[in-house]
DNA sequence: TGCTTGATGTAACATTATAACATCTGTATC
DNA sequence: GATACAGATGTTATAATGTTACATCAAGCA
């Protein structure tokens, strides 16, 4: 069982979580159902409600330029609303990671423009240090 | 005939171009087939092979947290590896600014983790200005 | 018990994107 | 002109991602 602080997941929320966690790399929504099926899972839709609430726990966070989920890298993560990935292009490994100056010059972008900020989304795709020496 | 700074578009590539120009509101790839039907284009293929060539030249941006597509509000974009869009989830209206500072940030993240940073993507998801004082 | 709420199950469907293959069109070269 | 090549286009089918609608189940509680 993993650890999730507090949070108790439902069964479903379970298996999602678990598949996610198990995995370095971000995985489809049906990648993570394939892997689920073995407990009986059969339907997207029991993979996307448990995604759903996984995310608005903070356990999960959705890549939105690959279509794609992964565990929050932040044990109990708080910060979902800032946080950045970097996405390598070559191993696909995902690395999370929060970063004041960039939190202050997001909200700085919101106030110039006078834009009520919600959510943000920061994906950057490249080369990670292992891959970048290895090619 | 919309102006592309130098750059010589297909017949193909000028129909997506100018549905998106047209739309003050992002579309998503089937909406632009759905508007340029009357021109002959038929299948979502001609659709998509133009949107990856003007993405190429910098005209159109996709936006990942959407699956759609705006073209680009600077004259011949230069920058669209930087660009901020402001995405307003009331009015579905974009804005793309570019952002000294963050780009700052966005390097300086990639230089203290390793990364080789090739491509980013920020999304800010949440009310405009006008919206923002209707509610 | 009966009611409510959240979680689950199932089937069908909608939306977004790509693969595979054929054809056309302009241009350069002989 | 004839030929060959490259880029653009056209067509069909299919893959991948995500949602709607509706039925059922289980736990807690008035």
């Amino acid at each position: 069982m993993t650890d999730t602080g507090a949070l108790k997941l439902t069964k479903n929320q379970n298996f999602v979580f678990e598949a996610l966690v198990n995995s370095d790399k971000p995985m489809s929504a049906y990648q993570i159902l394939d892997v689920i099926r073995e407990k009986g899972i059969r339907a997207p839709l029991q993979v996307y409600r448990a995604l759903d609430k996984l995310r608005e726990d903070g356990l999960v966070h959705r890549l939105e330029s690959l279509n794609a989920f992964v565990a929050c890298q932040h044990p109990n993560c708080k910060h979902s609303d800032t946080a950045v990935f970097m996405i390598c292009d070559d191993c696909n490994k995902i690395s999370e990671v929060e970063d004041e100056a960039l939190a202050g010059s997001l909200s700085g972008i919101g106030e110039k423009h006078g834009f009520d900020l919600k959510k943000t989304t920061v994906e950057l795709r490249g080369s990670c240090g292992k891959c970048k020496n290895t090619d």
